[in-house]
DNA sequence: CCCGTTAGGGAAAACGTTTTCCTTTACCGA
DNA sequence: TCGGTAAAGGAAAACGTTTTCCCTAACGGG
């Protein structure tokens, strides 16, 4: 106070008050261990990152006493600033609004806290400014790696690639051969529901999709019209169909009503996300169409309410659960300088026959 | 390299390999950007802070110019450590696999993001010794706020509010009466599922819960039995349950089948979460019971998903997409040292009507 | 001509770590 | 006794910021 004061007036201030950090319950640092265990802060500095061979048994006594004491932790900043990297892990998810993706964001932080590691969770929402903005941000922070889950692509992505960032590349491969990546085999899967429906007997089938710039979108439909071709069985056009929607609920609405709107239904309907096929099955039940009975249809993810809310609905189950710690690996992979890696997680298809009606 | 070889042999090296921070591609820092533009560094953060008055228009462009070349932004970590304080805040939630407390943290990410700060979210899993081990982390993070997206009551916790540490707590409100909240009404909730029922005419009716841990549990209960009662409406003890699961799916499937084994069902089920009712829905399912012809379901929460998959739910739709800017907003009045604020967001009955089997 | 003010900007400290040297003992073998 | 080595631990630099002082030059008013 008593330096503002010299000025004699407040007219002149042109910054906001906020003059020094802020007050905040002092919290123990280094130094303050140091001084009550009588030892210097490298030795406490040692002692924590367990660097043996450096201390006497009674000097490790005393300073773990000193940190019980004062409940003393290290301040992440520090450490992150000496070291010029942090123990934060960033995951930029295309879409939170997706339970797909949260629920794998949520197994990502679970893997990565169990490792000590701290999640910072993005959603670009699909787009490349925000994208590459939470790029450049993550870099700012130190992060140790950054997770893209689902990437769009953009200048800054091939940027940071190029700078061999660590980047692990999720469900959506990333650009270049050079990538890690973690996934399902989404090309088998697309050519598993095709085998499935083809086997049921049902060949007159449709098709709808998301944004094909999703490598996961570009190769579920090429599995599924690959295998349905070899059986000499070619869709037409019509019957591959997206919308100009973002949200996969309305695609999934908008295409399956514009689809019925050409000649008979389908009976069998590939929707390439469960959103697309909730979206799907509206649809259907407003043209008075019943599934699975009438149109089947398989959706993809697998969504945990799909037991208890959509009977109806066969879908390509992804394991979300295994992600977290696949993820944890192909980032620990990257870390350890180890060439880049494609994991492919197993997926299930869920057969579902349940009637719209199951009593 | 050399240094190693010093020693001729592997086999006395007692740390890891790691030596120096790790190369990664240099990132340009303030002194680079300051040799460049040929000016001091203290310079460049006026001008990046954009403090007024310290530099003359031809040094401004002279060190933006700079900035622009090298492609700086500052390192955050650089400024939280001087500043005692990062641009993070830290969403620590309950249970991320439910639906609503992660369309929460996607709308919290997005209000802070627009505001400038990264958000670090994490799961507690309900559990204390988690949450508490997160309290301590976050804080050596310096994060500069902590939301508590339902809260479990722990002892670092309350060490926390004592501290004065900026903490928001959202949907569940924290210990004692100084803390800010942020969430929706949930007695007043309890009462309108109360009155709507009766204006349909339901009497007979039960209740299902999770958690009374939960303030909102605790609260929506109070409120729907209080309405009833003041009705004249009691209800039986065991038409008020719950299950010893922590799952809320398997709360409302167990609760419901044991429910049914007392007699004729209730007409009407109030099931405090969307999740319960999804439960519940399948326990009457199983037993042949159509809702919403035979029982009226009530759910919580109200999932985006209802509108498509579960067009019999009735629910208190809590508005998602405000959570954010309140929680920012709440943040910031803590930040302001204005007096704890409890905020509550309107809710919204939806109602729906459609059976079973919609055709 | 002198004093006071202001604009413009630099030097340096501080934030909390980790790690590299360096020093001091103590001990052991020859 | 000497030389060498190992154990134990300290001093200090560095990481990238922000901010407090401080300095200089210019300028205006008396």
């Amino acid at each position: 106070m008593s330096k503002i004061e010299r000025h004699g007036g407040g007219m002149m201030r042109d910054r906001k008050a906020k003059a020094e950090p802020r007050a905040r319950s002092k919290i123990a640092s280094i130094t303050t261990v140091a001084e009550r265990a009588g030892v210097s802060i490298a030795t406490v500095s040692r002692i924590v990152n367990g660097i043996a061979k450096k201390a006497s048994p009674e000097t490790v006594a005393k300073v773990q006493r000193a940190i019980a004491e004062l409940g003393y932790r290290p301040v992440s900043v520090g450490r992150a600033l000496r070291l010029r990297e942090s123990r934060i892990v960033a995951v930029l998810a295309a879409n939170l609004s997706n339970p797909t993706m949260a629920a794998i964001a949520a197994s990502a932080e679970s893997a990565l806290r169990q490792a000590g590691y701290v999640m910072v969770l993005c959603d670009t929402h699909d787009r490349a400014d925000l994208q590459d903005e939470y790029l450049l941000e993550m870099r700012a922070l130190l992060v140790r790696g950054i997770v893209m889950l689902a990437a769009v692509s953009s200048p800054g992505l091939d940027d940071f690639v190029q700078a061999k960032e660590p980047i692990l590349f999720v469900n959506r491969r990333g650009p270049g051969s050079r990538t890690s990546f973690v996934g399902v085999d989404n090309k088998q899967a697309g050519s598993e529901v095709a085998a499935h429906l083809l086997k049921l007997g049902v060949t007159q089938t449709a098709v709808i999709h998301g944004s094909l710039g999703s490598s996961a979108t570009a190769e579920r439909l090429a599995g599924f019209l690959e295998a349905m071709a070899s059986e000499g069985h070619r869709l037409a056009p019509h019957h591959v169909r997206t919308a100009e929607v973002s949200d996969h609920l309305m695609i999934g609405l908008n295409a399956t009503r514009s689809l019925l709107e050409f000649g008979s239904p389908p009976h069998g309907l590939f929707c390439l996300s469960d959103l697309i096929a909730y979206g799907a099955h509206k649809a259907l039940q407003e043209a008075g169409l019943s599934s699975p009975e009438e149109v089947r249809v398989i959706g993809f993810d697998d969504n945990p309410l799909n037991n208890w809310l959509a009977p109806w609905l066969t879908s390509v189950k992804v394991p979300y659960r295994e992600y977290g710690t696949a993820i944890l690996e192909g980032l620990e992979t990257i870390w350890s300088g180890a060439p880049p890696r494609h994991v492919l997680l197993r997926h299930h298809l869920i057969v579902r026959m349940a009637g719209a009606n199951p009593e």
